[in-house]
DNA sequence: CAATATAAGTTGCGAATCACAATTTATATT
DNA sequence: AATATAAATTGTGATTCGCAACTTATATTG
């Protein structure tokens, strides 16, 4: 259905996970599978998406792995939807997008908190760190190419580092 | 331009997020950017997009204070597009895409590694993290009304946390 | 100054995608 | 057998996309 777009690049990984992803409604169907959104009228109702774009996109989500199709077993009719491993890690990356737009889009802090049960603390705001945890600035990040990697030289990085 | 498509719910982050850079090309563009590409013939050249979308695009991310277009003061024909601080902090949502997308797709190393500049090491996996900095796995988390944060009393999270 | 070159952006057109409604298929219920 | 329901498909018009050619503004060269 979509062989006629571009491979774009396939050195990087952006463009392979915009491949799914960065069609509309992607995000906010996986938003509701988050949510416990599982059938098809349930993403209907909850979206406010055509029927024939969801069907399209619920077959799209399951052709690349990122959700499971499976008839429930009383009643076959119906079809429950669920979040693959593959789509649960793209849990990130939509907390990322999200505090982004909570931000920069009129500061609505968005009610319910996502908490570590553990303690009930919100988690953190998603962002770089380094390897041991600690979070980096913008300032201190660089981009290095793989062969040097293992070295432990002083000044192993160039001052004009590329992302790829 | 957009105000056909639908408001969505403005509860949540994420289709405020996803108005402007669920778009295609969006992130794409904006990698470009990341990457030091700052003119017009040099995002057509990096990216195979058409002209008439690139415009689109550039003058929608202007539009959205996630690029700044600034006309260079010794040729006024040249117009430097650069990233502001608002779309700055869109790195982590990019790369934890592009993590997912080099986990899920052929397994890519993606040469170029992204890395702390003051001890040189590639940067930690985006990932959901507590507030102290250690991170949670998909079991512990929990979403929990604002209202009820500050207390402190132990059984806080309900068993069915819902993501809104 | 006139002619040409370059950077950015616009317009026109066919193809693909979108949203909305109605219909179809398969299964369940009465 | 008749009706109801869940999921998916088809049909239609509007929107968007990609490609190419054209326009505008500024710079350079003879």
């Amino acid at each position: 259905m979509s062989k006629l777009r571009e491979p774009l690049d396939a050195e990087c990984g952006l463009p392979l996970a915009l491949e799914v992803m960065g069609e509309r409604w992607s995000f906010l169907i996986l938003r509701a599978a988050f949510n416990g959104i599982g059938h098809f009228e349930e993403f209907l109702g909850a979206l406010g998406i055509a029927r024939n774009i969801l069907a399209n996109r619920l077959a799209r989500l399951v052709d690349h792995g990122i959700m499971a199709r499976t008839p429930q077993a009383d009643d076959r009719r119906r079809v429950a939807y669920t979040l693959t491993a593959k789509g649960f890690d793209l849990l990130p990356a939509m907390l990322a997008l999200r505090q982004w737009g909570e931000k920069y889009g009129l500061g609505v802090p968005s009610n319910p908190v996502l908490v570590d049960s553990r303690d009930c603390q919100p988690i953190a705001a998603i962002g770089i760190r380094a390897h041991d945890g600690r979070p980096i600035a913008y300032t201190d990040l660089q981009w290095l190419d793989r062969t040097q990697l293992g070295q432990a030289g002083a000044s192993c990085c160039g001052p004009d580092g590329k992302i790829d």
